[in-house]
DNA sequence: TATGAATGAGAGTTCATTCAT
DNA sequence: CATGAATGAACTCTCATTCAT
């Protein structure tokens, strides 16, 4: 009794089983959201629990619950910024099709979708898990890694398509390096404070310009 | 009585007023350097005052008289950073004749020299000074700002030297922002890390290819 | 319907009854002795009433439903326990007829049998009962005494049979009490440990000679 | 200046260097005997480090700054009563000049004297020290057999002076063991608890003459 | 000036217990 | 009966800062 209507074997759940874990999912999200919400807006070690868990309307033991304890709460966020960074910026690195279009788009996917989009999580991935704690530290270190990586083959496959060579043989992650380097202080200098400019797209326009620029000028392209 | 043989006016100090005056010096840049050393290895948070007053040798209350607060130790070495970057990094953009190589200077000042000599204070410039304190994010933006401008400044030098105009109204900023983000990002990604690489000269100079690339390809030179 | 075929009466209960009632008593029992394990394992009050739902394979509200809170748990590990020890230590005392026999066979019984097939109720009975509340120690205390009792009457009785007198009304409970004491010294000594010596039966032969000897020597016996 | 009138070289302290010293050590003391009172009267776990804070008047810092943790209090406090334990009760056990008196003197030392003047001691060290953590009952154990070697020291001796042989080798350490726990437990049963009986001299007669008939009858004396 | 003991607010974290489902 | 998410009081411990000496 009390299962779905499509119950055909033990796998499936109860009808409240399946309640309970919506549930579940949404306070994980909801205390989430407040932990980013309290770090962006007080900073990552002049919040505490107490205040997330007022925020989220839960407490202190919930929080608990549902993170190991307070640096998780910002893995956790980073972890999911990070998911939501490469599906979406850098997914413009893997599918332009190996030309310089790919990083003009992967540029204007980030300033102007999801700097404008997600202010609170830009402000998290540079500014709130910087030097915060070890373990936070190397855990950012490698999700940047990641993303350097992706730039990287990136930037293979397209001297490979276009058939040019970069100056030397550390060229390629350096310029990564570079890139990434933009994205995060433009957004920090222009994203995230707290009057944003209006001009926040040609401010983006000319960051790309400026890197596609160095991506052309070492590779001798044009 | 106990004045300096010149003595022949009120300015003058004793001798024993010099001797402290020296020693004031002193202890202040033995508690700074302790406070820098500790900042790197265990990080700001982590880094109590009194661990700072062990490594320097004196009590908990002499740093207190030399410095306002924790906060302080931070600020006033961030300060000194700044000064040194701007007088030897900042210097490089200011003294080159308005040319290109100008910015190839101040690259390999940067990273050959600078990061190279002073791996702490970039550390702290760029980790350990970053979401700590509102107050401490808000002086380190203003330090930023000033490299921003002089870097701006000498873009601006240059377009008119050289005769040529930037594509619109924001780029020499939006420029100055990208130069900074790659100086700090290069930084962070190999200068700091404990086992730093041994080609980081070819990094350097790649880096400064990508930067210098992207200004000439946004200025049209060449 | 649904009843035991002997039916006869209102008090028999039906076969689901009588399953659920022996279900119920099993629940008991692994609850009870995952308390056990735990307690000895990690401490009283290092053990949280999850790990030892866990340990059992039930949640939380279970283990509160056949017990009252976690000092219950304690207690009735205790009662058990102290159950035991007077079904078989204590029934040496009493089965014996009245003659220094009996305290060697209770005293082997205990050192031989009991320590050796119970070693973690010994645990319970002589660390993690000691100390931890107020309830607990009265309960203990209880129990404690019931055992001195026993060991007094043994003492007595053979003090009628055997003819002889105690130098003092107050000997007899003295000795009793220091019987108690060597019991729970060698076995906390060398029983409990993480590795038992190889000649345990040796050493409860000494003790039982040490103590048959006090009993003798104050008795005036041999 | 101000230095003790006996100041010869530098090694002596100033007088307020001194008076500090003296003050430190004092309010160490201070927070034991409070830290020593609570553990007896609330127990080890029950008694928080405000309520000890409290009763010494001073701050919990305080109490944080004299000691590591709240561990570190008890084991202090187990540190101090096992010296005091062998430098009175232990110290009869070596003087006595290898015969039964030895025996018999620490006995009446330990039940008329240490148990008297002491109550809160034996409290501590025969109750909350007990099961309380894994680091304290390493510490304990370390304790007690250093006892249980003076014991088995002074029966050797005894042997070799009185020229008689022990039934088997363990002999010694086990009435060793069996001593120490008619200490314990005559202790527990009738000096810690709150209405102590008013014949506590002859009880602890009795018990002397237990284990020391127990000692007399395992070597054929008398 | 220099000292370092003292402070105490405040942090993170645990866990026995409850109760709606 | 069984569940396990939720609670929140209570705990231990830290540390920036002060101030009498």
């Amino acid at each position: 009794m009390e299962k779905t209507s499509a119950a055909k074997n033990g796998e499936v759940l109860s009808r409240s089983a399946l309640r309970r874990q919506r549930e579940r999912e949404e306070r994980y999200q909801t205390i989430l959201k407040a932990a980013e919400s309290m770090f962006v807006k007080e900073g990552y070690h002049q919040t505490s629990i107490n205040k997330i868990a007022d925020l989220a309307e839960v407490s202190v033991g919930t929080v608990y619950f549902y993170f190991k304890n307070k640096e998780d709460l910002l893995i956790q966020l980073l972890d999911e910024i990070s998911y939501l960074f490469r599906s979406r910026v850098g997914a413009e690195f893997r599918n332009a099709d190996s030309t310089l279009e790919g990083f003009m788009n992967a540029g204007h996917m980030f300033f102007d979708e999801f700097c404008n989009k997600y202010p609170e999580k830009v402000a998290i991935m540079y500014r709130e898990s910087i030097g915060q704690s070890p373990l936070v530290d190397q855990y950012r270190e490698k999700l940047h890694n990641k993303s350097i990586q992706d730039i990287s083959a990136a930037l293979k496959r397209m001297s490979e398509n276009m058939n040019f060579r970069f100056p030397s043989e550390e060229s390629i992650e350096v310029i990564a390096v570079c890139i990434m380097g933009i994205y995060q202080n433009i957004a920090s200098h222009y994203m995230v404070s707290k009057e944003r400019p209006k001009n926040l797209e040609k401010i983006g326009r000319n960051a790309v310009s400026f890197l596609v620029g160095g991506i052309r000028d070492m590779c001798g392209l044009r």
